[in-house]
DNA sequence: ATAATAGTTGAACAAGCATTCAATTGTTGT
DNA sequence: ACAACAATTGAATGCTTGTTCAACTATTAT
């Protein structure tokens, strides 16, 4: 067995799997591009964020409100939010009215919710 | 306007989309559950483990192999994604063999795919 | 013009987190 | 019983990142 190819101080590497799978998984930008996607959503707040403007297109101040967070707290999240196009912006006068971006984002956290109370209903299944 | 309920210094907050937002959206529990299950898939490593774990069970010399990492990195990695429901371990002999715990990660993760296929297609036809 | 205000921005600080290293557990073979 | 080894674990380290604070920009109204 080639074992100085592998980093890897053990023995029982499947070397038909490993290269199978090497060769099968996506490119590392495409997978550097999913895991920040993911990053993007997995905060407390701009997760908040995103629930607040499914039904709604909101301004920086009305999320603060909803939030009861500061301003400048929401303007940062929402510039990552939109740098990283999950939300959108819109300039009326002096207020600044953000929304999801794509109907991607919606389906995206509808999945979520779905899989955590699938998962959620496994649990009290198990403490019956 | 009764000002006084609100957090921000502004005077344009539209209370009556504020109130309705505050109603319609998830529990913190259940928001914080969302964030928290997306931050457990944004992370490099793990998103990649995600991937290799897509088609096939592997162990954890496997994946230290596939990822060119430590096997303690992999494991500390492992484990989070375990705890969170997101991979399930298998125990044969010395060797432990881990795999998606759940189709919604696989349809997550693909649909996520789509969706940045679809961001990335936007950006070329804005380039030409 | 000037004041007021919605929103943005950058620096600083603190909290969170991924990787490394060393030690340990659990299983297999001799 | 003992050695070999896959895997886990905890502490330490350094990097990342969310919030705060203060300064700044842009738009509106007097």
């Amino acid at each position: 067995m080639p074992k100085n190819e592998y980093i890897c101080d053990c023995n029982v590497v499947h070397v038909d799997v490993v290269e199978r799978v090497k060769f099968s998984i996506p490119s590392d930008d495409m997978l550097n591009r999913v895991a920040q996607f993911h990053k993007i959503i997995g905060d407390n707040t701009r997760c908040k964020i995103l629930f607040a403007l499914v039904n709604e297109e909101m301004c920086v101040c009305d999320l603060a409100n909803v939030l009861s967070m500061s301003k400048s707290s929401i303007s940062h999240q929402l510039a990552k939010l939109r740098e990283n196009g999950v939300v959108k912006s819109r300039k009326e006068g002096k207020e600044v009215y953000y929304s999801l971006d794509d109907d991607h984002v919606l389906e995206l956290l509808s999945l979520t919710l779905t899989h955590i109370e699938h998962k959620l209903g496994d649990k009290n299944e198990n403490t019956k």
